[in-house]
RNA sequence: GCCGAUGUAGCUCAGUUGGCAGAGCAGCUGAUUUGUAAUCAGCCGGCCGGCGGUUCGAGUCCGUCCAUCGGCUCCA
């Protein structure tokens, strides 16, 4: 007999060799059926794997994370299994579960598997799931599975094969599909009630662009039919918030083909929310102590030089403009970083000075690939709320939690909760794509993490993500369909002021070289508005709005009074406009909704005589009648609420 | 940049086996004077993404380029 503790602390014994699945029965057959895998030991398990010694256990649904990936990882390996009855010979990458469901890189040589392909493809699935083909686990030595895929013909799989360990390799077969695979999967295929393949992609063998491109295809699966549907509606749902849509249905920027690729162009009502934007941003800074600068859009080619910016991004830039003068070249500035180091040249400093902290809306232009580009959020010119913070090494850690303060400001304004703080170090096996010494590194990198631990908020650590001259703090937010994107940054520097031989006479009257911080809350205004848009589905908070009311006369006879509240309003800071077509009051107001105006004034007879207006609040209706007075203090009230504190 | 899909009016979309380019919304004009999510009628609007080819004839078939979308790679 062996002992099984369970998360509840609670312990029960059982014959040696008892798996997850069998004592899920003798708990109770609703749970056995739902069982998909089992935690034992901390170690994720086959639910109907034999436990042997004595284990902790916990039992997996849909309702863990463990589970659903569980069962999305089975899925690709039914998936692979179809596939590989409908394309003989294909050669299968990798097959993981990922955040949403699970893909599989598969090689069909010739025979491309297209869109037409995925309906089959699911369709065979949907039969092998009716036949209940068990998952069996063995372990093989790595000559036998070299031997299986060797005879197979399948190179990738032997090249995940060369590198692991003998004794550590593990076979999973699944009807007629046999896979490398470390598990764990579900008892059976029977557990997959409900099936989509979603797309197909492009995706280059273990992430190498210069290795062969393999087809990658998509899926979801779920344990019932309807939470499929529930998926599928919540994705049509999430492409409705797509900043694509809204900010060109909101009239809040566009692109042309003839201004250029990736090269925004705000719209007045766009416009008019950045600069609202800036204004709070400018307003908090200068509470700060942050000292505004302006740098020119290009700059010579020697200050990149001397940044290192053009020995990694000079071919892959915008390429240089040239003047009369033969050999001199000018290039769009990329960073506004080099200009800022400059500054500080332009003047010997004391330890008196700093920290001095240089901020400027800096628009900067990169020539990123074409098919990187993506609305407001990946383009080719934008603008970063940028500053750089110099300052002595012992007032980093206070620079940098003043940093934070001001990211955690706007992102509480602007009511974003669900957002990611990654500390991006550098990759420790690939150190010659950065600049600077060992030594800088690690004391910026331990600034970081000392301030991550600091400050309590909850950090995931990224290697490899670190910018090339220093490591930093990125804050992501997704976006409408779940992907990450990198909003607000600090960055601490110790190699620009050693490349630009920055100076600081300290109070030893000895030469000192600052640190220099890198920061944008923000990350770009471009960027920064996408998220924004699809984060509030285009219903911006009160004090961002473009309109924040909208007068709705009944009829023309009321138009005099219309104008007088528009009037009254604008003296009182309220953003308004009049709805004057000549339209039924149902209709201005459905068109009013559609636009996301918050407030809706609808004036008549009735108001005109009483001088007040009628309000309805977007998508939630009637709140009933308001002088001009009340109203206008009850959206104070409402914009003290986000942007105070 | 790479793989795949898509491209018809300002927007959303129809358009049969190749045979004169359509609808709704928006816009304009007129009627109506309207009370909490669409009043009615008329009108305007198109190099069917560009170029080349096949054909008596191309929105439709083929090639190529461009752009967009989904990924991959990249992201100072």
């Amino acid at each position: 007999m062996i002992n099984i503790t369970f998360p509840d602390d609670s312990k029960k014994q059982y014959d040696k060799g008892i798996t997850g699945l069998d004592i899920a029965k003798s708990i109770s057959e609703g749970l056995a059926r739902n069982v998909l895998a089992a935690e034992v030991n901390g170690e994720v398990w086959d639910a109907t794997r034999p436990i042997n010694g004595d284990s902790s256990v916990r039992l997996l649904t849909w309702d863990d994370e463990e589970g659903k990936a569980t069962m999305w990882h089975s899925s690709a390996h039914l998936m692979a299994g179809a596939i590989e009855t409908l394309f003989p010979g294909a050669k299968f990458g990798i097959g993981p579960d990922i955040e949403a469901g699970f893909y599989y890189d598969v090689d069909t040589g010739d025979r491309q598997i297209t869109d037409a392909d995925l309906i089959l493809i699911e369709n065979k699935m949907k039969e092998m799931v009716k036949e209940k083909h068990s998952f069996t686990r063995r372990q093989v030595s790595k000559n036998e599975a070299i031997d299986y895929f060797t005879k197979k013909g399948d190179e990738y799989k032997l090249e995940l094969i060369s590198e692991l360990e003998d004794g550590d390799i593990t076979f999973y077969e699944s009807g007629n599909f046999v896979d490398l695979c470390r598990g764990p999967h579900l008892p059976n295929t029977g557990y997959i009630k409900a099936i989509k393949l979603l797309s197909i992609a492009g995706a280059y063998w273990r992430g190498d662009e210069k290795r062969k491109q393999l087809t990658r295809v998509y899926g979801i699966t779920f344990p019932k039919a309807k939470e499929l549907e529930d998926y599928l509606v919540m994705l049509e749902e999430a492409k409705k918030r797509d900043h694509r849509k809204l900010g060109k249905e909101l009239e809040i920027f566009t692109f042309s083909q003839k201004v250029g690729l990736g090269l925004p162009l705000w719209l007045p009502k766009g416009a008019e929310l950045r600069e609202r934007l800036e204004q709070f941003l400018k307003k908090t800074q200068k509470e700060a102590g942050y000292l505004p600068v302006i740098t020119p859009h290009i700059g010579n080619v020697e200050l990149y030089k001397t940044s290192g910016h053009f020995a990694k991004y000079g071919t892959e830039s915008f390429q240089p403009i040239s003047t009369p003068i033969p050999g001199e070249q000018f290039f769009l500035k990329p960073m506004n970083c080099p200009h800022h180091c400059e500054i500080y040249k332009s003047k010997p400093h004391s330890y008196k000075d700093l920290p001095l902290r240089y901020a400027e809306f800096g628009t900067v232009y990169r020539y990123e690939q074409s098919g990187e580009l993506h609305g407001l959020t990946r383009v080719r010119g934008f603008t970063q709320d940028d500053a750089h913070i110099f300052c002595t090494p012992d007032q980093v850690k206070s620079e940098f939690f003043g940093v934070m303060d001001i990211v955690m400001k706007i992102f509480k304004a602007l009511d974003f909760k669900d957002f990611i703080t990654q500390v991006s170090l550098r990759d420790p096996n690939n150190k010659e794509k950065y600049i600077g010494t060992d030594e800088n590194w690690e004391k910026a990198e331990n600034a970081i993490l000392e301030v991550a631990q600091e400050s309590g908020l909850e950090t995931v650590v990224a290697y490899g993500e670190a910018a090339f001259y220093g490591p930093k703090m990125d804050f992501m937010v997704r976006d409408a369909l779940g992907r990450k994107w990198q909003l607000g940054t600090i960055q601490v520097d110790y190699n620009l002021p050693d490349r630009f031989e920055l100076e600081y006479t300290g109070s030893d009257n000895e030469k000192h070289r600052p640190v220099m911080i890198h920061r944008a809350p923000f990350g770009s205004m471009e960027r920064f508005v996408a998220v924004l848009i699809e984060h509030c589905a285009g219903k911006f908070p009160l004090w961002l709005t473009p309109v924040q009311s909208i007068i709705l006369p009944i009829s023309e006879k009321y138009q005099e009074y219309a104008e007088k509240v528009l009037f009254l309003l604008t003296g009182l800071n309220i953003r308004a406009e009049i709805d004057n077509r000549n339209e039924k009051t149902g209709k201005k107001i459905r068109d009013a909704e559609m636009k996301r105006i918050p407030f809706m004034l609808i004036v008549g007879e009735k108001e005109e005589a009483d001088n007040t207006i009628s309000v309805r609040k977007q998508g939630e209706g009637d709140l009933g009648t308001f002088t001009i007075e009340s109203f206008s203090d009850y959206i104070e009230n409402e914009i003290k609420k986000l942007t105070d504190k």
